[in-house]
DNA sequence: GCCCTTAAGCAAACATCTGTGCTTGGGGCG
DNA sequence: CGCCCCAAGCACAGATGTTTGCTTAAGGGC
């Protein structure tokens, strides 16, 4: 086994592969100055053949639907704090950090709107948005077993889900300080909390 | 001077270019089937010459939002129905109307996903919204000077436009009946003491 | 340790989008 | 009626994205 040297061509394994093209997906979608990342650029970026990403995941859409759904699996906040009050904040405070980068701003914006009208696109879309639902879903059953009273979803997305998408997606920052409960708090009534408007 | 004859090259006026653009866009956008429609794309099904789609519009967000724009300046509903709570609720009531057709709901999706991180086009996306925006301040000013007092913007971006967007981003149909007075009773409190919170 | 399947890398063709110089039709104005 | 300017159309070139055939390294199974 030669040792490799430099000038020595060295192949990545598959997971090496995945996991740069991964990390250069985020790393062009944070870039502020940048347009969408196409497949060429995130191959270079990523320092692997541009018909190896081709090849592995098909489209640019494929693709970003993989990286989202990887991000999203990682960090799904579905922590009891003992109240539906308290899981609710919990939830869209997590997302309010998450729309704060502009990593987490974009992400969202490409799977959200990364899938135009085709049928198999929408069956992803739907893929996705369940996933958010269920959390969600979640929450409102361990209230529901608490013996709390949880809005219907519907309501939840238009009043939590809604304003967090919206202004991931045209690039509105939320309120510096106190969103989640201000939000949270138009679901459930303002009880005894101290709320600023 | 020939007439005109079937073999004969006629070229089209500007007003017709811009109409016969404008209605393919809208065609392409309604065609479930159909990806990101392109400049080429259109200009074909407009009939048209693809250079002089560049040469007018000069990108595909440019001529999105135009499309965009003068779709929505058609039906601005900004009827004076007296009270802030009609108006509002009018104004939701066409949202809605507008985002139950798939091409209303394709326009705003096309808008949305329209405009990349690119600096200009952050510049672009901020002037439909601030049209969006601006309708909303009309009717605020005039709540004003009724002397009622209106909600703060954000807080009509959150409660009203977000849902009627990520609705229409995530094609996800409202309530069948009573979704605006339901959206502003949230706003403004469901009894006629409008002046709760 | 050897073979065999898998997938990365390479090069080149291929398709598509984007932009430019030029010609010419069409409508407004004197 | 005739001139002039604007913009649509045309042909072509350049850039970029997409796909394919082939070679060969890497890792697993026998």
């Amino acid at each position: 086994m030669t040792p490799k040297q430099s000038s020595e061509r060295i192949r990545k394994s598959p997971e090496q592969v995945r996991a740069a093209v991964h990390q250069a997906v985020i790393d062009l979608l944070a870039d502020p100055g940048g347009a969408e990342p196409t497949i060429p650029a995130i191959a270079q970026r990523a320092g692997v053949n541009h018909t190896s990403v081709y090849r592995r995941w098909g489209s640019r859409e494929a693709l970003l639907a993989d990286v989202v759904t990887t991000r999203l699996e990682r960090n799904s906040p579905l922590t009891d704090t003992g109240s539906l009050r308290g899981d609710l904040t919990a939830w869209v405070r997590a997302g309010v950090d998450s729309i704060r980068t502009p990593e987490g701003r974009l992400l969202i914006r490409a799977v959200a709107l990364s899938m135009p009208g085709s049928a198999d696109a929408q069956t992803e879309r739907d893929q996705h948005f369940r996933r958010r639902l269920q959390s969600i879903e979640n929450i409102r059953e361990r209230a529901t077993a608490r013996g709390e009273n949880p809005p219907p979803l519907d309501q939840i997305l238009d009043q939590l889900l809604a304003p967090l998408y919206v202004r991931a997606i045209f690039g509105i920052d939320p309120p510096a300080s106190g969103y989640p409960e201000l939000l949270v708090g138009r679901l459930l009534g303002n009880k005894d909390t101290a709320e600023a408007i």
